[in-house]
Formats: C-alpha cells, sequence, structure tokens
DNA sequence: GCGCATCCGGAGACCTTCTCCATATGCTAG
DNA sequence: CTAGCATATGGAGAAGGTCTCCGGATGCGC
C-alpha cells in the first residue's frame, strides 16, 4: 500500500525572489506564467482536483512541461496560492505610498474582503488545499502580517485606529466580512465595510 | 474538463441511527463495519489518499461492497469520522453516570487530548480533509458540543468549574493541549493536563 | 551563424476509480 | 427444514488521471 504524497512544499517549488538568483531561459519562464495563470483560472472554475494534463492542455504546454516546473499538484496550488498572497500584499506597501494611513489601511481592507470573495472563492479554496504545516502556508501567513502591520504601524501612528489593533486581527475581521458577505449584493457590502471601518477608530 | 467530485455528504452515508430503522443482513452489517474499522487503521497510517481498493483488499471485500456501502472516499473519510466523534461523545454521558461531575470532565478532557494525539493525529487527519460547510461537519459539531455541555452543567452546578465556560471552550482547549503536546512525553502531557484542570476551577 | 546546454512535449506505462452483471447468500414463509 | 426470492457480493475490465522518458526543438552566448 502506496503511502500518499505528504502535504510539504517541495524544494523545487519556487519562489519569486528565486528568479533573481539564476535568469530563466526567456520561453520557460513564459510557460511558467502561463501554466501558473491558466492554473489559477482552472482552479477557480473546477476547483483544485482539476487534472493536470487539462491545465497543461489549457496552457498549450505538454505534460513534461508542466511537470517540470511544478512536480505534483501541491506544488502547482501552493505556487498559485503565494502568487495570490504577494499580490495582495504589495497592494498594502502600494497603498502606503499612494495614500494617506487612514485611506491606505481602508483601501486595502476593501481590496482584501474583495480579494477573498473573488472568483468562487478561490483564495479559500486554495486555503483549505495548503497543509497547514507547510513552509508555503507559514511564509504566506507572514508575509500577509508584515504588509498588514506596514499599513497598521502609520495609521495608528496618526492616531487613525484604535492602539490595540493587531494585523491578525485586521485579517481576521476581513476574512469575516468577505464571509458574512457571501450573498450580500454591493450595497450591502458596502455597509458591512463602513461599519467595520468605523469600529476601528479609536 | 470534469469538475470534480463536490465535498458533500451523499444522502447515501448512514448514521448509526438508520440501524434502528431499517435492519440490515447480518453479512451486509458485518462487511460494512470491517470496511469502516479497516479504513479508520489504512487513515491512520498512511492517509486519507490511500487506494480505496487497497482498503477493500484488506478489509477482503470486493471493490463493489465497498462502492455499495460508500460511493466515494469522501463518504467513508465522513463515516469514519463520523464513528471517532460519536464514540468520544458517548464518552462523555458514560462518564457523567460513573463518576461525580468534576471529576467526569477531568477524565473526558484527558480523554479528548489522548483522542486528538491517537494514532499519529488520524482525528486532524480526517478533519482536515472534510468540507467544512457538509452535514456530517455540522452534525459532528453539535454532537460534541452536546456532549460536552452534558458535562460542563453539572460541574458548573456542582461550583468545580468557572462559570463562563463554554463547551467550544474546552473543545479549543483540548485540541491547543493535544497540539502543544506533539512531541511530549506522558510527564510533560500529564502536566500541561493538571495546569489548564487547575485553571478551570473558579 | 554555430554549437551546446536547456527546454519542450507527447506517447505510453502505470495506477486508481468505479461499474456491471453473473453468482452467492441471508432470511422468511410454508 | 427446505425452497425461493430479494439482496449482497466481487472482480474483470473500462475509463480517466498521473507522471516519466528521451528524441527533437530552441534560446542564447561566443
Amino acid at each position: 500500500m502506496r503511502k500518499p504524497i505528504r502535504r510539504v512544499s517541495p524544494i523545487g517549488v519556487r519562489c519569486v525572489a528565486e528568479d533573481a538568483v539564476k535568469p530563466m531561459r526567456a520561453d520557460a519562464r513564459r510557460n511558467r506564467e502561463r501554466i501558473l495563470t491558466t492554473a489559477r483560472e482552472a482552479f477557480a472554475e473546477h476547483g483544485v482536483e482539476v487534472p493536470l494534463d487539462d491545465i497543461a492542455r489549457r496552457a498549450r504546454v505538454g505534460p513534461g512541461t508542466l511537470y517540470r516546473h511544478f512536480p505534483n499538484r501541491d506544488a502547482l496550488v501552493e505556487a498559485v496560492y503565494r502568487e495570490e498572497i504577494g499580490a495582495l500584499s504589495a497592494r498594502a506597501y502600494a497603498l502606503v505610498e499612494e495614500l494617506p494611513p487612514e485611506e491606505a489601511l481602508a483601501a486595502w481592507f476593501r481590496e482584501q474582503v474583495g480579494w477573498v470573495r473573488d472568483s468562487s472563492g478561490l483564495a479559500m479554496t486554495l486555503k483549505a488545499a495548503i497543509d497547514r504545516d507547510s513552509e508555503t502556508f507559514a511564509f504566506c501567513k507572514k508575509q500577509l502580517r508584515e504588509a498588514v502591520a506596514a499599513l497598521l504601524e502609520p495609521a495608528r501612528a496618526a492616531g487613525a485606529v484604535r492602539a490595540n489593533l493587531e494585523p491578525s486581527d485586521l485579517l481576521r475581521l476581513g476574512h469575516g466580512v468577505a464571509t458574512a458577505c457571501e450573498h450580500a449584493d454591493g450595497e450591502g457590502i458596502e455597509r458591512l465595510l463602513s461599519v467595520v471601518l468605523a469600529g476601528l477608530r479609536p
């Protein structure tokens, strides 16, 4: 009886930072990015159990190419999740640069709620599929917390939010609002958002 | 591109209570029980992705028989989980009958911690594999809470525990202790247990 | 422009899921 | 106690998915 594949991040899973270490051939990079984009769409439409050969076909690569970049399903799921978390985190740093602290925090919070709701709950689908003990899970959690801290600290310094808020509080609130708004329309979502954002004030 | 099987409890998953409604043939009942026992062992040893034909082979039934009782992997996982939760819950009611309230609560708490640690974390493995929106998940959560309430209420009435404890508090504490004790020996576990149990007192 | 290291891709081996239907058997009625 | 029938079994095999191997393709540096 075979032992199923343990859900840990294989060494082969590349982080974005790794690209800086060893330049990838242009065709290899293009294929990898196309695979990730296609996988994201396929996971959103059909769940994480969609056949990998189907993803390869949609991405117009051979199965050998897909498996060369991502040795198994878990690796692909984790890579897509890392991209999702990376993009959401990057938004925090961008908003800090563009807006006053309170507005930046509010804008990011709205984006987080939108992100959780996006593509029929892709974020939660991916998160549920990832081993809680994996490097990817720990890495993403840390990344998000640091991004939210980058928003919270200026807002706190400006006296715009209550002093006892932690980054994890905001993340839980965002998840809660998104879940509560599962069947809400735009106005309903906006009401809940304004309630929560008002509640953040000192 | 095919849509993967949605993780919801199929109607065909039998609850223990159903057996009272429609008597099963003796050979069918024996087979079903043997499949469940074997599945529990296989999931503990190899995870929930162990091939179902292997479980059938170990249980000495044909694949057709296994699929007659459990239409797919999720049904089997949920059935095993229901049995686990059923047994743990039943212990609460039994202990209430056998012991004074405070001792019953302490004894059950120890059993819960032991249960979480049992068979290399089988309980968590199964729980992680079950859809959070499923009937099984909701049913088991309710069952556990009611069982713990049956322990808490007499203990509270006897003044043996602080008044503000909820069943879910105890369940979370048990999970936390089991997790904290992942690599602890018997003495270490006992120390943590005694700390937490002392903390329950008013 | 050439050469070489790297990348690609897809046929096919292997594994798992799951069904169909001929055979087996539990259990009730006579 | 036996026969008959409704229910249960089981396993060969069809179908689908995973994943590898290696000949051919191509990016890129010199």
